[in-house]
DNA sequence: CGCTTTTGACCGGCGC
DNA sequence: GCGCCGGTCAAAAGCG
């Protein structure tokens, strides 16, 4: 078996608590930034309502797992509290600003927690390609 | 050829 | 008031 997910809560999704304290000074800190260049800084007016996200904890030796969807990595950093490196992740779809953030356990390399924020506006690909059933354990889940 | 990936730098908001 | 952290973007290079 290569997916084992022990989502905590799973669907139930309360997931969004966050300890808070581990990592707090930075949780919730810089997460909305804009542009650099966006001359002069200013006129930036978002959404102030934001897209939840969901939390879950899967059970791989892999970084990321063809979940339907794919993924184009775009930034690592690493985390005080963690001793591994962040990885971010974009979808690539056309209109899918879906963003995706693996972290990775440092008591088990093993387990990566998998955060996804934003809401898909398409169908997974999956749909139209049973092979891609790879996951289709996953998607029992979902 | 197209797309993806990698690193660095910068900034934003909060905490103390 | 200042420092700190995390998060995102940008560009370039390599590969299929």
């Amino acid at each position: 078996m290569g997916i084992n997910s022990a989502a905590a809560g799973g669907s139930g999704g309360g997931e969004r608590s966050h300890g808070s304290s581990s990592a707090a000074a930075g949780m919730g800190v810089g997460a909305v930034r804009m542009k650099k260049a966006a001359g002069g800084g200013g006129a930036k007016a978002r959404r102030k309502v934001r897209e939840p996200r969901f939390c879950f904890k899967t059970m791989s030796d892999v970084d990321v797992l063809d979940d339907g969807y794919k993924w184009r990595k775009y930034g690592q950093k690493v985390v005080k509290n963690t001793q591994h490196p962040r990885s971010y992740y974009r979808c690539t779809q056309d209109k899918c600003r879906v963003k995706k953030r693996v972290e990775r356990l440092a008591e088990d390399p093993r387990m990566v927690i998998t955060t996804y924020e934003g809401r898909h506006v398409h169908s997974p690909s999956r749909d139209d390609d049973d092979a891609a059933r790879a996951s289709a354990e996953m998607s029992f889940i979902w």
